[in-house]
DNA sequence: CAGCGACATGACAACGTCGACATATTTTTC
DNA sequence: GAAAAATATGTCGACGTTGTCATGTCGCTG
């Protein structure tokens, strides 16, 4: 491999000079820049990380470790935009994932480690608390989508699961809406509670009352083998003689069946019956026809400012408050109307 | 950081004997070892991978250079199927994508260079040919889910769409079903024309003539921004009189509107309408109901094959036949039933 | 018991890079 | 025009690890 004194020989300068080049530093004569550029293009030369790292320990190198993340399509964002934010900003991904398991969590912390890595990235499928074993390691770490059951001081970015929820309700009613349905996401996930809760607090707010309103569970159950009742109770929810005029659903995916379900019943989406999601899953929302309304996850945000955020905290500036929140916008599409006899 | 030095000092032995020790290497007493091994655990010692990268310059690290794969749900499951791999095999994954910017993927090359990585595994999202700039790079690579236009003889690992769709072709047609659509994928994807040519193929070899067949065109047009005419030409397909008794489509995301158009036009799935998908993209085919039947692209094996095959190709060994093909194997569900009056 | 081989350990250099410091050359300052 | 400052370049060692070779200690053979 050609290292910087085979440069060095080539240009006829010192292997010090050639790490000047390399690195922008100042005391170099044009004349000689160029001559060393020359040879580094001729020559081929690409520095070696390992040996630069070996000498300043920095290795520039963030680590993401992740849960299911990589194995799921929901938030691959979070990852595109930590890359993006890796890429613009020169550094390296090392990335892994523990399929959730202890063991494994630990061996990456350890392999983290032997890479010398500057910060870490604990990224989650779905937004939830967790306790990463980052306790008794001690490389600075962001959670991105999940916050420390533990620690309350580990810097986190979450979605903001309640604004979300709050503007499609917010939204619905706008529209016109009085009676609304709403298909419950896995109770298990952080977000359902936050969504239901946002969901309840708005209609409230609004003047509904209780019975304006119909609440179903759609899924429940340990997640990746969940027991999914959205059909059937979209079904029975739609079959009342007193309809709701929208539902809710707790995600995009979950509307799938929601629109079989209304459809099924000879309902035409949205002039009987209006629908929203969440998350806007594109795959989802964009197939679905007419297209569905609903809130953004901001995912890709979520990684990028994880990374910027990550960073700062590099560079020793502390934030004030550790547990950050990104809006979820509300995306609007043709799965919405004004209820047809209001 | 507490490097191979402390733990020499405070196991009072020479540092290379603790190399010894750490490496595995023979003529070490059961005694030492165990000092050793206990001083490691003391100090909390981890080797510093990037000091023995320098010495051995062999990095134990596959690149995985991507265009949009983690930016998109699909192909996920390739780079869970090289992460499991490489964990298993001890070895880190550096990973990059490139969003499909040439000037990004030389970078990308050069970064993966000055990492000294082992390998490189090139995977794009959908199948489709390839020109990576790996022609004056020297790093030994292997596509996955494409092939490169220009040099044959470099190893490709794809999954077999042709096989997939005749699968599912004699499935309908075992099934009893005569007249059958096709609603098909972006004629831009590699995929498109080989599963199109499968089901053309095979309906001719079972008897079938062209009167018994409806094709339309899905989608067209440049990725992530094409024309979608799903719903329309589904409608469409649906609405003829000698309409057909079952739909295959394109993929698993196009049956979405398919399932809306038929149930739209008032007919039931399977019972009036039968449909089959592709690339068992679960998040959709699971989703719907009744489920999708379809034929399964084998994603993570795919990238398990191709890590296990660069790992193959690294150590020497040359394979015989460069470009590997893998079954997507037919997933039934509850999608397709025998047609009403037959 | 000299000689040999197997085993156990250590000393030291080298990998590629950069920081600290030294030296040489030019420019500025008074 | 001599001293001081700024610029340009070089020497050398250190980072943490492992490969090479040397050394030392056994036990065994003939």
């Amino acid at each position: 491999m050609v290292s910087i004194i085979s440069v060095a020989k080539a240009a006829g300068v010192s292997n010090k000079t050639v790490s000047r080049v390399i690195n922008g530093e100042p005391y170099v004569t044009e004349e000689t820049r160029e001559r060393v550029e020359k040879a580094i293009r001729d020559l081929g030369y690409i520095p070696n990380m390992a040996a630069r790292l070996i000498r300043s320990s920095r290795s520039n190198t963030f680590g993401i470790i992740t849960d299911y993340v990589s194995t799921t399509p929901y938030s691959v964002d979070i990852v595109r935009g930590i890359q993006d934010w890796a890429n613009a900003n020169g550094k390296t991904i090392l990335m892994a994932n523990t399929g959730g398991s202890i063991e494994r969590e630990a061996e990456v912390w350890k392999m983290f480690q032997s890479h010398r890595i500057d910060g870490v990235l604990y990224v989650t499928m779905y937004r939830r608390t967790v306790d990463p074993e980052a306790g008794d390691v001690q490389i600075p770490t962001v959670m991105i989508n999940c916050r420390s059951q533990t620690n309350e001081l580990l810097p986190s970015i979450e979605p903001d699961d309640y604004q979300g929820a709050q503007d499609l309700t917010r939204y619905l009613l706008d529209k016109g809406h009085r009676k609304i349905g709403y298909i419950r996401l896995n109770p298990i996930l952080q977000g359902a509670e936050l969504r239901l809760e946002a969901f309840l607090k708005t209609t409230r707010e609004f003047g509904l009352t209780e019975g304006d309103l119909a609440i179903k569970l759609g899924m429940e159950g340990p997640v990746g083998s969940e027991n999914n009742y959205v059909f059937a109770a979209a079904t029975e929810m739609l079959m009342q003689k007193d309809r709701p005029t929208a539902i809710m659903s707790g995600n995009d995916e979950m509307a799938i069946q929601i629109y079989i379900a209304a459809l099924s019943l000879g309902l035409r989406i949205p002039e009987d019956i209006s629908i929203v999601g969440f998350d806007d899953f594109r795959t989802v929302s964009m197939a679905l026809k007419p297209e569905l309304t609903t809130a953004a996850l901001p995912y890709y945000d979520l990684g990028l400012t994880g990374a910027e955020r990550l960073n700062t905290l590099l560079q020793g500036n502390k934030s004030d408050r550790p547990q950050w929140v990104l809006p979820c916008k509300l995306i609007e599409r043709g799965s919405v109307s004004p209820p047809a006899c209001s």
